[in-house]
Parts: structure tokens; C-alpha cells; sequence
DNA sequence: GTTAGCACTCGATATGAGTGAGTGCTAAAA
DNA sequence: TTTTAGCACTCACTCATATCGAGTGCTAAC
């Protein structure tokens, strides 16, 4: 169990590198004003925290910095609860101004400023759109040869390819097909898509149309892996301003990690509702051991729910990107649930 | 005027210094099995050659690189027309192996493929949406207060965004108000509609079904501006293994402008058709002093156009680069066309 | 228990010698 | 006249050494 003094070294520590990035020496925390006792007292007590865990030196004579331990006690306990300012409430709130609005332009925009206000690099994920039900099904001929296959979902997402028309499909089977499709897919998730295909639809549309199988499979094959949800960059070069990634290889290592949709999809995939915090290594992933990634989840109704990050140093300003993430993905799931 | 033992030193340089980013020396020259003379006579010629502009000394008594004039003259007169390869060729043909597509799929992998097989990054640029002709408006609800309303081009884009509706809005007039639209709007470039909307449509619509303004207007707002034209990358961080770019501020300046997309338009944008390159300041952004930019055209149609660019340093294998491209180009636009 | 004092450590920075790849110039050879 | 050999010179790069200062740990005094 730490002591009083020790809690208060242990915070001033982690504050003052959070902000300056450089190691702490004893006596610069002992002119700090709440500070009364000399800098060989708190060597001492900073041997102690230091053997216990939380501290560590960059060499033998630096000062201290936090160690991991050190950031998530700091993090676990010695964290207050702020308001969030007026301004920075203005500016997220400025992405809700526009009546008509696109989803993807909703969330391009939402990462934009929540990069802007923190100086770090923002991740939002999408819905997942393998979750979202299938709304109308439609298609629209483009010439003899090709059409454009739209499934529009209830949560307002289209989705959409080109395919090639078998060139004896006749126009009044084409219409059968699209009802049958729309009478039969209406309300199903689009995940299950291939599997009712498979059971129901695809027998009746032989029933009744004839075999048009191949123009089915070109229309829903893959649709049930594609896009399962898009992910939204903000700030991405902010990363290249912190000077723990002066460094090539930790910025490829990152830069090849946001490229890759899997690792970011695995890394922000979050179970549990509200703010999550991962600090280094508790990250699981190369790229990031050093970057800590604050998670806060928005949901667009009862089941679907998307995530938003934000990735930066483990020397991060924890406290106001919680701040800022909680009103954020507040904001965003009442948009989404259009109660705005 | 060059003599001819000049231009072959020139392009022993060039091509050297190409493939190993070092500044070349007379000895390291003169060794090639096809350079019959000294050292010396080679030191001689470029001190010649530096003073017609061609070579460039990184310090007093380092070897020689090209200079940008060096590039220019060597991509203009020095570079002869090479057949693909096998292998280059099955790989790029490899994007057209699904029949079913959608556009921004095939593109993206397209960029990918670009980038792999030339360790620089692709860029393209999605055909021009502005340019599309409508074919097909529709609006699909989603609930009493909102809806999706659908624009398919004839391209087979479809633009879409949810609206809010008015709660007076009666189902007949809805229906009547979409009637409308697809009577007046097909065939309309997107980039015309505020016109028509301006000048033809909101008339009719006034008289047929009251005056929905407000719907229309949120639905159509900006769409002559939304999204002109999507911005694909491959290879983003091949960069980085570039030694000329180990330099974070010339990373960051790269980064930050693959992020703003009126500089990539600016820079990719090319009125005439067929392969362009750009070397180093010929490109007119400070961010890309160091690269060269090798742009093609593809078409989607007679009228639309779509660029497709690799963007590297200077010492780039320019004869590979502009072979790929040119048959990446000829093939996407097949594909666009539907000639495949 | 707290503090002052002091020897010690180690990164950062500057300085200087040595090395080698490369040049320019000159004079001899072709 | 053109080409080549030879040589002095330049300059980046590397390595070793010296200096400085921020910071520590330990000990002894308060």
C-alpha cells in the first residue's frame, strides 16, 4: 500500500512527463508549490516507488518515468472526473450541425475533430454492417449487359456492385426475381444473407424464373465478408509530432498497422460498453507497445454498435480524451438513433 | 549537343544511381564492361556534363548524380519502350478474375497491385462522379421521420445519404415527388442537378405536391461538390524504405498531403491522356520536391476520366513504372467500359 | 524521519585524428 | 589533339577522448 507521499510523488511524476516527455528529476519536483519536503527525501521515496514497480530510469542517472504499472495505477486511481470545457464541447459538437447527413461523412467528420482536439490520431470503426437488415433490395439496369444490385439496410447503409446480366434474362423474370428477393430477404441481417439464400430463396426462384443462379451468386457472393465495418482515420500524422516515434521503424511498424483492417478491427474490438483503456503492452500487437489506446463504443440501436479510439503515446493526456471520448460516443449514438 | 560517348556515360549514371542511390564515381565507371576509357577521360566528361547541368555533386568531392535536367533528358531521350514481363503481367491481370464487381473493389485492388509490384505508392483517382449522368432516383424510408435517398449513375455509382422527412408529408405526394425527379433528373450530369433543381424541377414540384423545398434541398445539398472523386492508395508506407525519405519532416509533409485531397487532385489531375511525369519540382508542391510522379489515364466512358499514378523518388525505375502502367490503364479502362 | 553533502554515473556535445572515396589539374603518352 | 597516369587536395565518416551537467545513491548530521 503506498503512502500519502508516495501517491503525491507518484502523480506529480506521471503529470509532469505526461507533459513535458521528459524524465523527472527530484529536485524539479521539489520546487513544485505542493511539494514541501527536500529532494533527497523524495530520492528516497522514488528509490521506493521505482522498487516496487512503478517507476523506472532510462539510465542510471536520468530521472524517473512512469513504468507501465505506474501509468495504470495513475490511470486506476489517481484520475479525477473533469468537465469537459465549453470550448472543446462546441467543437465536437459542430459535426451535428447539417440536417441531411450520410453516415460515412457523420464519422469521417467525428474523427477529424477528435484528432484536432487531441493531437493524437483518432480510429473510428463503423457499424458493423453484417448486422444491419436488409431494407428493400433493388436493381437497377444499366444496359443489356449490366445492372447495378442495391440493398439498402435499416440502418440507412447501401451497399452496392455491378453485375453482369445473363443475356437471356428475360425483363418479367427480372421483376419476379426482385420481388421474390425483396419478399423473402426483407428484415434478414445481411451476415445471413448466404444462408437463406441457400435455404429458401434460391428454390423458389427456380420455381418461378427459371435457373438464374449465377446471377444470384454474382449478386451476394462475398457480400456477407465485404466491408464488415469501414474504418475512419482521423490525424494520422499526428503521431509523427510525438517524439517517442522519432523513430522509422516504430512509425512503419504503425503506418502498416492502420493499413491493415484486420489488426485494427482486432485491437479495437471491444466486448463491453463504455471507456476502455489499454496501456502498452496490454495491447497485444508489436506495433503498439508503446501507444496507448483509449476504446469508447456508440451504439446505433439495441445490437449494433461501432467503436472510437484514440491511439497515441502511452505519455498521453489521459484524462481529457476520456472526456472528450465519452461525450463523443454519446453524441454519436444519439445521431445515430436519430434523437438528436 | 551531347556526343555520344557522353550520353552513354550519362545514362551508365543515371541507371546506376537508379538502382543504387549512391553517388557514382569515374572509377566505379569506367570498371563497366561497356566503357572502354579511363577514369580520368570519364572525369573530364563530367565535369562537362556537371556544367551543362546534367550532374550534380552532392559535396566537392563526392561522385556524380543527375540532377533534375539529368532525369528529364534521360526519361526523354535515354529510355527505350520495354515489353512487360510475364510474371508483371499475370499479376496485373490477376485484379479481373471475379466477373461480379463492384468499381471501388476493383480499384482498390488494382492500387494495391501497382504498389507491390513497384515498391512505390499508387494513387487513383476514382472516375469523376460530377460527370455521371443520373439514371435512377429513389428514395427507400426507413421510418416515419427518415428516409435513403438513392441516386444510380449510369456508371453504376450510387450516391446515397439519409434524409430527414417532413412529418406533414403526405405518401402520394412522396410518390409523386420521386415520379418527378426521375422524369426531369435522368440523363443530368450530377454536377448540373442544383441547376435543373433550380430551374425546372422545384417549379413542377410546387405545384404538383405543395412545397417540399426543405426535403429537396437536403437532399440534394452539396452533391455537386460531395466526394468529386475518390482517392485510392496502395502501398502507403513503401515510402518509408526509401533511404531519400528517412527524413521526418519529408515523411510528415507526404503523409499530410496523401491526407488532403485537393492536393491530390491538384497534383494528379492531367487534361491530356497517356503517361505524364513529373520529376521533383516539375510537380509544383514543396511536399513532393524529392518525387517523381508518373501518371496515366483510364476512361470509364468517352467523356470520364479517372488518373492513376505512382509516386516515388526521383531515382525511380522510371521504364518499369511506365510499363506497368500503361497496361494497368489500358486494362481498367477495358473493365470500365465492359470490353472485357 | 528528514535533510545536506558529496562521490559517482552516464548521456550529450564538442574536438581532433585517421581513413578512403572521389575530384581537378598537370604533364606525359598515344 | 585526345587520352591517360599521377598526384595533391577535399570532405564525409568513423572512432576515440575530453568535458559538462543533470541526476542518483549513500552517508552522516540534524
Amino acid at each position: 500500500m503506498l503512502t500519502n507521499r508516495q501517491l503525491q510523488i507518484l502523480k506529480v511524476i506521471v503529470d509532469d512527463f505526461i507533459s513535458s516527455g521528459q524524465p523527472i528529476g527530484s529536485r524539479q519536483i521539489s520546487k513544485r508549490e505542493e511539494i514541501s519536503f527536500s529532494s533527497s527525501t523524495i530520492r528516497n521515496e522514488m528509490a521506493d516507488l521505482e522498487e516496487l514497480g512503478y517507476l523506472e530510469k532510462t539510465h542510471t542517472s536520468s530521472g524517473r518515468i512512469p513504468s507501465e504499472k505506474g501509468y495504470r495505477f495513475y490511470v486506476d486511481h489517481l484520475l479525477k472526473p473533469q468537465v469537459i470545457t465549453n470550448h472543446d464541447m462546441k467543437v465536437l459538437r459542430s459535426v451535428f450541425s447539417e440536417n441531411a447527413y450520410e453516415t460515412e461523412q457523420v464519422i469521417r467528420k467525428s474523427a477529424t475533430i477528435l484528432s484536432d482536439l487531441t493531437n493524437y490520431t483518432s480510429i473510428i470503426l463503423g457499424p458493423d454492417v453484417q448486422l444491419h437488415k436488409v431494407k428493400r433490395f433493388s436493381i437497377v439496369p444499366l444496359s443489356a449487359k449490366n445492372a447495378v444490385a442495391i440493398i439498402v439496410t435499416d440502418n440507412g447503409h447501401v451497399e452496392n456492385r455491378v453485375v453482369d446480366l445473363p443475356e437471356d434474362l428475360h425483363p418479367s423474370d427480372f421483376e419476379k426475381m426482385v420481388n421474390i428477393l425483396n419478399e423473402r430477404l426483407v428484415g434478414i441481417p445481411i451476415v445471413q444473407i448466404p444462408y437463406y439464400l441457400e435455404r429458401e430463396v434460391s428454390n423458389i426462384i427456380r420455381q418461378h424464373v427459371g435457373t438464374y443462379n449465377r446471377l444470384l451468386k454474382s449478386i451476394f457472393t462475398g457480400i456477407e465478408q465485404q466491408s464488415d465495418s469501414k474504418i475512419y482515420y482521423g490525424g494520422k500524422t499526428n503521431m509523427l509530432n510525438q517524439p517517442e516515434f522519432h523513430d522509422l521503424d516504430k512509425i512503419r511498424m504503425l503506418m502498416e498497422m492502420m493499413e491493415t483492417q484486420s489488426q485494427i478491427q482486432a485491437l479495437l474490438h471491444r466486448d463491453s460498453p463504455g471507456i476502455q483503456i489499454r496501456i502498452g503492452s496490454e495491447n497485444e500487437l508489436n506495433a503498439v507497445e508503446d501507444c496507448s489506446i483509449i476504446t469508447a463504443t456508440y451504439s446505433t440501436n439495441e445490437e449494433q454498435v461501432g467503436s472510437i479510439a484514440i491511439i497515441g503515446p502511452k505519455r498521453m493526456d489521459y484524462q481529457r480524451v476520456i472526456t472528450l471520448l465519452d461525450h463523443m460516443s454519446g453524441d454519436l449514438s444519439k445521431l445515430m438513433r436519430r434523437e438528436w
